[in-house]
DNA sequence: CGAACCTCCTGCGGGC
DNA sequence: TGCCCGCAGGAGGTTC
């Protein structure tokens, strides 16, 4: 469910309710997501929360007392603040009390997500985050890296911008939605996209990804944001999810395939092999 | 090393 | 209405 936007419209609804916060009680109903609840989560109560970062799909909340509480949203999960009295949903597996009175639940029904509390200074060699490329929206992402990415690969340019090693955060809406914008299409095999046409990608990538965070991300079924609202960049998504309608550029039918083992969409009049 | 394929889990929409 | 099937926004693991 939440790429990239998704994951930065929910740090930035979590953090002036969380930053600067004391945790006054962690709660765990499920401890069993993609990698089990840290053992002992509960041993940063009476700590206090001194901001929420976001790297890649990771949410990084600061406790303190320099360790980090890591939260992956998976392909299902949403963090919401609430009040600590609401009723509990179906799937609310983590919750942190605040001592706003406020409430941050952690919910996601497939359980794909993460809740790991990692020691200080653990961050930047942890497994999940050491071996990530640079964020899209940064400096570290430029035509040259995304060229020097696809050169000698026999995949798919698709496959390759959805590479967390080459690019982080760009998923399966955004990928279709990117090679649209550059007029690639996304079977076209990395190698044989040429200089001009990958940086028009990287500038695309940052684009695409940019407007759909100051639209509040995309909802498709279920992303909520942390107030439970949905996202609206749908409405701009040119051709995920659309297959068989016009193309909003130039109603030609828009295509779908799978591509490595993902719908994918394009049109075959905008986007050129 | 890269690429293809599989897996985790629950819910929902479509077809019959 | 109800049941079965396929599919879903992520990403790590296995195999060749």
């Amino acid at each position: 469910m939440p790429e990239l936007p998704e994951v930065e419209t929910t740090r930035r609804g979590i953090e002036p309710h969380a930053a600067g916060r004391a945790i006054r009680e962690v709660i765990v109903r499920r401890h069993d997501l993609r990698q089990p609840v840290t053992p002992g989560l509960d041993d940063i109560a009476g700590r206090r929360i001194t901001g929420v970062r976001r790297r890649s799909k990771y949410l990084l909340i600061d406790i303190d007392d320099g360790r980090v509480l890591l939260v992956h949203l998976g392909m299902s999960g949403s963090l919401r603040v609430t009040d600590a009295a609401a009723a509990w949903r179906k799937h609310d597996h983590v919750a942190l009390t605040l001592d706003s009175g406020a409430q941050l639940r952690y919910h996601d029904p497939r359980r794909f997500g993460l809740v790991l509390l990692l020691p200080h200074g653990a961050e930047t060699n942890h497994p999940l985050l050491a071996r990530l490329g640079p964020e899209p929206l940064g400096d570290g992402f430029s035509a040259a890296t995304l060229a020097a990415a696809c050169r000698n690969r026999s995949a798919t340019i698709k496959q390759v911008i959805m590479d967390g090693g080459v690019v982080v955060g760009v998923g399966n809406i955004y990928a279709s939605e990117a090679l649209f914008r550059a007029g690639i299409r996304p079977r076209t095999r990395a190698s044989r996209v040429g200089p001009r046409r990958l940086a028009r990608l990287a500038e695309a990538i940052r684009a695409v990804l940019g407007e759909a965070i100051g639209q509040g991300g995309t909802t498709l079924r279920d992303f909520v944001n942390s107030d439970g609202n949905p996202g609206y960049f749908r409405q701009r998504l040119f051709v995920y999810d659309r297959g068989g309608e016009p193309c909003r550029v130039c109603a030609t039918p828009v295509r779908r395939a799978v591509v490595g083992q993902r719908s994918t969409f394009w049109c075959p009049a905008c986007q050129k092999p």
